[in-house]
DNA sequence: AATTATGCTCTACAATTGTAGAATATAGTT
DNA sequence: AACTATATTCTACAATTGTAGAGCATAATT
């Protein structure tokens, strides 16, 4: 685990997504398919996009003839950690109550709540 | 509370919470010290970043002589509930549990860790 | 009232981000 | 081998973000 991640741009995070949602390595035309429902762009956009993951460091690329392979570098629990426990010191003063307490009060549907419900009630973890 | 909330560039993050931070309504002397901790700036730098954040409805600005006060428009408790919702929703797939398990597994200090224990353990809420 | 100090607004500019066409390189086809 | 299709890289540019000096307005001081 890589301890410090950068929080990614909006259409790089969309990009990552996509990328985590496959079995690596993705083929480009993959992660534009997915991208397809979430966040529609042109093919040249994405591959900008990917390049600059590239050299953040988020995705590593292998060519094979013309075509190129996507490699997530940075692994989706690994960003989700990171991204989480900066949301908590940052905003919440480090503490997870202020977020489940905000989250409680006004920031979840219906489902979400009673999701949060039951993580609660489960004391494994 | 607005549910279309949008995520804040760093810098004025940093200065809301600064803004937060203090009893409303806020003097710019007062943001200035607090941010001097955490996010040192030329005061021209600040009064820009203020700007922006009224022009986003973040805050409002009364003038009174040459000073201005600031007062927060969007509470902290909102923000930190649609930042969240939109983490849990974009990221983690609408599913709390992944990032409970994410922040367990890696993402958290040690006292971090014992506070979400508790927090499990609590059923109330 | 004139001068000075101070607090804010305007202007500026580099870096990053979102977006995509133009150019290039390579693989497939005739 | 020449032609065509296609996948990627280069180049480009507007919008946003981070940063702060120059200029302006108003309050305090002499």
């Amino acid at each position: 685990m890589k301890n410090t991640i950068r929080r990614l741009p909006d259409a790089e995070q969309e990009v990552m997504q996509a990328i985590w949602a496959c079995q690596p390595p993705v083929a480009r035309a993959d992660i534009e398919r997915i991208l397809f429902e979430t966040h529609p762009m042109a093919m040249t956009t994405l591959l900008t996009l990917l390049t600059r993951l590239c050299e953040k460091g988020f995705i590593t690329i292998e060519k094979n003839g013309r075509r190129s392979y996507y490699t997530p570098y940075i692994s989706q629990e690994d960003y989700i950690a990171a991204q989480g426990k900066t949301f908590i010191e940052k905003l919440c003063g480090g503490s997870l109550s202020v977020l489940a307490n905000a989250l409680c009060d006004s920031g979840l549907t219906k489902d979400e709540i009673a999701q949060l419900r039951s993580l609660l009630e489960r004391d494994e973890l």
